[in-house]
DNA sequence: GAGTTGATTTAGGCGGGCCTAATAATCAGA
DNA sequence: TCTGATTATTAGGCCCGCCTAAATCAACTC
């Protein structure tokens, strides 16, 4: 078993590397909420466990193992939230948070009993895949709903729930994952855009429109 | 929020309290496996935080402080043990064990869901009370099952929890709390204990049954 | 190609919680 | 009441994960 810090640091480095490719210190730094050198001082930690690559002053990388302790901690993640959203009704804006701390400590034989309670979802309330048990994780090819144009309709795939308010937002907007809207209207100028919701029309703000992401896009 | 540290030696003087009143440094170190200087050292600093009264060498009380905290804390584990019981199907002898981990990241909200979906349980899968909202605990006044006599019925009450092993031996002979049973026979010369569950005659080894609370003594 | 700037790493420290070894207080028996 | 055995406490250290401040490197500008 590793430490709350060693999963905490190794899943960072994971979800970062989604998007740049190469991992800065500071960036997990800033994700994290601790200091560079503190991180400097752990990616030299993590290397010696073979967990992780650490080019100084260029970066890091996971290795294959880091990659998959990644993955573990990320399925006990996913599958918390899922399981607290279904079974117990915790609003989704605040799953993450409480699944932040009960990942850490999740038997696998507990993991093992909300999966099967739960029917082996392949999906979390923000729309995330969850890993499967042999760690596997589905590709996500969602575009942004920036990238949508006027006359266009899609489905809500995901959300990122990296701020709580932000999920507040959109779900008081309706938009959860598996929600058929058509976009109405883009405003010029990275104004807002204009989504038609079942029978309601909405205006979602630019920012709010980076986190949303649409698959089953088509002309209408 | 206190550290899982103190937290567990709260808990653990709390537990110790209701045996003997005077709560020795080596008990507690013993209880949890660690040596009894570091039990002076954490009861130094639990003195000074105003939750346990230390008399050097004479041993550690709770203070009304430290007595309110031991008894969240105990309430978080309690309501875990039988949410994971009933709705995930631990069997009893892992429970304990789990909630050990999970009861120091439950945050209050998550208990309220747990209590409230198991409909306000006032005991636990053992039979241990749990304390209320505002931390009540009912007092326990069953005798050991070796205080029995042979022609004595009586309902198990509540089992020890503190070994996974008589927990496992003890569901074994089906004897949960709630079960009536009738104590058949006493061996002599402090020998097993025959009683009649059911239709079914079980031996109970003066060991386990020293951990086995009956409540509902009478003649038969 | 030298300087400036911003990111990164090193150096040194701190608190938490644990340890071992040495010392001190208590208790029980002669 | 003295003494030896038992139990507690002090003294000194270690590891973890974090911090600040100082040094170093990379990259871009001129």
């Amino acid at each position: 078993m590793h430490t709350q810090a060693v999963e905490d640091y190794l899943k960072a480095i994971f979800d970062l590397a989604r998007v740049d490719e190469v991992v800065t210190t500071s960036a997990i730094a800033e994700r994290l909420g601790v200091t560079s050198a503190s991180v400097t001082g752990m990616a030299k930690k993590l290397a010696g466990m073979n967990l992780v690559t650490h080019e100084p002053y260029r970066g890091v990388a996971l290795t294959q193992a880091g990659q998959r302790i990644a993955l573990e901690v990320i399925r006990h993640h996913r599958l918390i939230e899922t399981y607290l959203h279904e079974a117990l009704g915790v609003p989704w804006d605040r799953v993450h948070a409480e699944a932040e701390k009960i990942e850490h400590v999740l038997s696998e034989d507990l993991e093992a009993r909300m999966d099967a309670a739960l029917g082996h979802p392949t999906v979390d309330p923000h729309g995330s895949p969850i890993p499967t048990l042999d760690l596997e994780i589905a590709e996500t090819d969602a575009t942004p709903l920036t990238g949508l144009r006027a006359g266009q309709r899609g489905t809500v795939a995901e959300v990122s729930d990296h701020d709580a308010d932000l999920l507040r937002y959109v779900g008081d907007l309706g938009l959860y994952p598996r929600t058929p809207i058509v976009v109405v209207a883009v405003a010029p100028f990275d104004g807002p855009i204009t989504v038609r919701v079942g029978a309601a029309e909405r205006t979602v703000g630019r920012k709010a429109a980076q986190y949303i992401f649409m698959t089953d896009i088509e002309e209408s």
